[in-house]
DNA sequence: ATGTCGCGACTATCGCGA
């Protein structure tokens, strides 16, 4: 099973880049982050007629995430737990089901700038009811994968400038020991089972010429359960995508695992 | 120091979010 992960700031303005990248790469379950829309406005028959079952947890204007699966998509469930006043769209899960299923669960972290501030205390709140969930994943010992936009860089090799990051909720000391609080539950952050050193990013801004000097970060990130970890291929990120026509600021985050 | 996008709003520039 090839999943992917892409934040394709908002689908209105990325429908013909999202759809180029599924026909040329079927990925079996792709995870969309920023979608920007409604459920209602989301454009579900471009995704069904390349072959995908659709479900969205969007809102107007920001955020919002999607599930699209060639296999049908079971048990969906929309929103993180651990705050029914929370009305941003960040979380979606579902199992994928099959001989193997997997549950994936989509995610688009809160950026938490300007920190401090009540942006960056929603983002460590979050990512507190992040853990809860979490640990309740773990709990099923199912293969399970936690994938899309963490906004969060995890180390100093994660960025090709890290000392401009320091005052930046993305890689701030909390921010940071928030998410390992989360790896070490038991996750295997996929990239890095496969990959090692500096210089491999799936974010550059679209201000200050930031790919064209390759000033990137790496914050798509896939965790993994153990029982997923252990059908773990390969995980990596499709660079190319910030090259190419009307890209988005982020590029796709694959992972394969066994069948 | 600034540089860019996407979206939505008192439709055409601006505020907000990233």
């Amino acid at each position: 099973m090839r999943i992917a992960s892409f934040n394709i700031n908002g689908i209105r303005a990325r429908l013909e880049t999202v759809t180029g990248w599924l026909e040329r790469q079927a990925p079996d379950v792709a995870v969309l982050q920023e979608i920007k829309i409604t459920d209602e406005a989301f454009p579900r028959e471009p995704f069904e007629d390349l072959g995908y079952n659709v479900e969205v947890h969007g809102q107007k204007s920001f955020n919002g995430v999607a599930i699209l699966s060639k296999s049908p998509l079971e048990d969906v469930s929309r929103g993180l737990a651990g705050d029914e006043t929370d009305e941003q769209a960040r979380w979606i899960e579902a199992l994928v089901g099959g001989a193997r299923p997997v549950r994936i669960c989509g995610l688009y972290l809160p950026n938490g700038n300007p920190a401090p501030g009540p942006k960056f205390d929603y983002k460590l709140a979050w990512m507190e009811r992040l853990k809860a969930r979490a640990e309740r994943l773990l709990e099923l010992e199912e293969a399970a994968v936690m994938i899309g936009d963490w906004n969060v860089i995890p180390q100093p090799e994660d960025a090709e400038h890290p000392e401009n990051w320091v005052e930046d909720a993305l890689y701030r000391p909390e921010s940071r020991a928030a998410f390992r609080r989360i790896l070490h539950l038991g996750f295997t952050d996929a990239f890095r089972a496969r990959h090692r050193g500096k210089g491999h990013y799936t974010f550059w801004d679209y201000q200050r010429a930031a790919h064209e000097r390759n000033d990137g970060i790496r914050i798509d990130h896939a965790l993994l359960t153990p029982q997923a970890a252990d059908r773990l291929n390969e995980c990596w990120i499709e660079a190319e995508m910030r090259a190419g026509p009307k890209p988005s600021d982020h590029v796709p985050l694959w992972v394969e695992l066994e069948d």
